[in-house]
DNA sequence: TATACCCATAGACATGATCTATATCTCTCC
DNA sequence: GGAGAGATATAGATCATGTCTATGGGTATA
């Protein structure tokens, strides 16, 4: 660092202005006086000026020094609240953390981690941002989230993938198709009802869809929705039979308000997995969330 | 400097923040790659935090890092502009020079050099402070004055002093005292007229009154007033033979409107002093001022 | 006059900043 | 797919320079 002004001299020369000694400035700093004495020789000798006067009482600026000090003070404030600010960041009181995620995810699994979160670590802010799979993988890529919450399977060599909760989804209908109940049905008969599906870019409907497809069967929604309350609430109506997962109805299946609807073939699992981008490090307050996250379920993280 | 963070390493964060890489740092800082990022690692490795995400194209803020960005950029911004400024106020071109006189030394020796030194340094800030000698002397005890412009002598082992212009006072009188042309009077002769004086506590006036009390004779002014000016305009008027130094009336008794009235006792020549605190440095604008001073006249400084 | 406290200076010393050499990784281009 | 360019990381040697001790001089204070 030969080029420039070693900035360290400028610590010295605050403290030296700061206190009006150098004896005094070198406590401060844990340094010997002389030490001091020398970096302020190097500060006015590279300024080709005189910083200080020198009296028997100490030290005190001259004009052209106090010019420096106003500049120096300023610059030595904003280190000082940056190093806090670190400090803060490190300690998780202070920072933020940006989740991306589809809004029934958010309410039925994210939902208690982060009232968790936020209690323990109530400095953090907390960003939410919903959108589909692929919408949540740009904002990863794009950098305006820290981790996104979507379902498996994702392959993506940029993305680092843990999965963690698992959903199992079923088909659930309401009073007006109470004569279903204690039925099993086979695809084919389920077709014959109303099926209400989540939109087509969701990563259920496309499971369901191939399990249809490699059975020859076309499965043609009679109403497809954004949004999971809705297919939920469309089911309660009777519009239809609803693909949901079974954990985002548990309140309305103990009710009793909706019933599964069992059918022939085992409805594969999906898990939930939570995506950060491979090549960024995690945030301290991402990891924390994450953490938290690995103690309230199992975490399988992909070996890639 | 043990303790804390050696501000070096905001220097070099900053370079690799606004650059974006690693070898762009080291090549602003005239460092090699690896010291850079070794530097980078210190910091991380003291706020417990990762600064950058490194990618194969270089490396990128992550949050935390983006957070210390801010801070640090402001702080680098600062010391730049101190830096510009330290080098501007030793090429003299920003600073201020403040002087402290009287009004008449400044009209009449001061305000050419003034000129030349505006003309010379645009850029530097002139205050001119008028104030009778005790109150110069007290300017600068309080270093509200960079420098004082007084008559001689001034004994006060806390100010250098440096003689330079001569002085000598002289009786002159007006038109109404035409007839006194050509006589050389005696000081007895001279306390039948009316005598106008500076004010009392001018060291002119000092000189004089010793001169006459030393030969036994009581100097009582007709008229006392506090501005050379009004001295000269009163004598012009006919008021009275005003007492002052020649060099003011230059112009007055080349035109004829005033004439010396000789008196058969020699007067001794005043020397003016230019004042500065021995124990503060000089600013460089102080300098570069007495320097020019010192070129238009020789300079007697006091050994001491 | 003596004491105490300040800053300056000189020279010895050791810390730690910096360098060289090398490894590893990731894109890109052929 | 393999080679090359260019990025960062790591290890160890080196030496610059920051820091210390010792000392001196100066100025207030008692």
């Amino acid at each position: 660092m030969s080029m420039g002004i070693n900035y360290e001299l400028y610590k010295v020369f605050y403290w030296a202005a700061k206190t009006g000694s150098l004896t005094q400035a070198a406590k401060k700093l844990y340094l010997t006086q002389p030490s001091v004495s020398h970096a302020i020789k190097q500060l006015e000798e590279r300024f080709g000026v005189t910083l200080f006067s020198r009296t028997a009482r100490g030290v005190e600026l001259t004009q052209e020094g106090a010019v420096l000090y106003a500049y120096i003070e300023q610059s030595q404030m904003l280190i000082s609240l940056a190093e806090e600010k670190m400090a803060a960041l490190r300690n998780l009181e202070s920072g933020e953390l940006r989740i991306g995620g589809s809004d029934s995810l958010f309410k039925h699994y994210i939902l208690p981690y982060l009232e968790q979160f936020h209690e323990r670590y109530p400095g953090i802010k907390l960003h939410l941002n919903h959108g589909t799979t692929p919408e949540i993988i740009g904002f990863l890529k794009e950098g305006r989230i820290d981790l996104g919450v979507v379902r498996m399977p994702i392959v993506d060599p940029q993305l680092q993938v843990m999965e963690t909760y698992q959903l199992q989804d079923c088909f659930v209908a309401g009073a007006r198709y109470e004569h279903l109940k204690g039925e099993v049905l086979s695809l084919e008969q389920l077709l014959r009802y109303p099926i209400i599906l989540f939109s087509r870019n969701s990563r259920a409907r496309m499971t369901i869809t191939e399990l249809f497809q490699s059975r020859g069967l076309p499965l043609r929604p009679e109403i497809e929705v954004g949004s999971v309350d809705l297919l939920i609430e469309l089911a309660k109506r009777g519009l239809g039979i609803s693909y949901v997962a079974k954990e985002f109805v548990t309140k309305e299946l103990e009710e009793g308000v909706l019933f599964e609807v069992p059918i022939d073939v085992p409805l594969p699992p999906a898990r939930v997995g939570i995506l950060t981008m491979s090549s960024v490090p995690l945030s301290g307050a991402a990891s924390a969330f994450i953490e938290l996250i690995g103690k309230g379920s199992d975490i399988k993280e992909d070996a890639r």
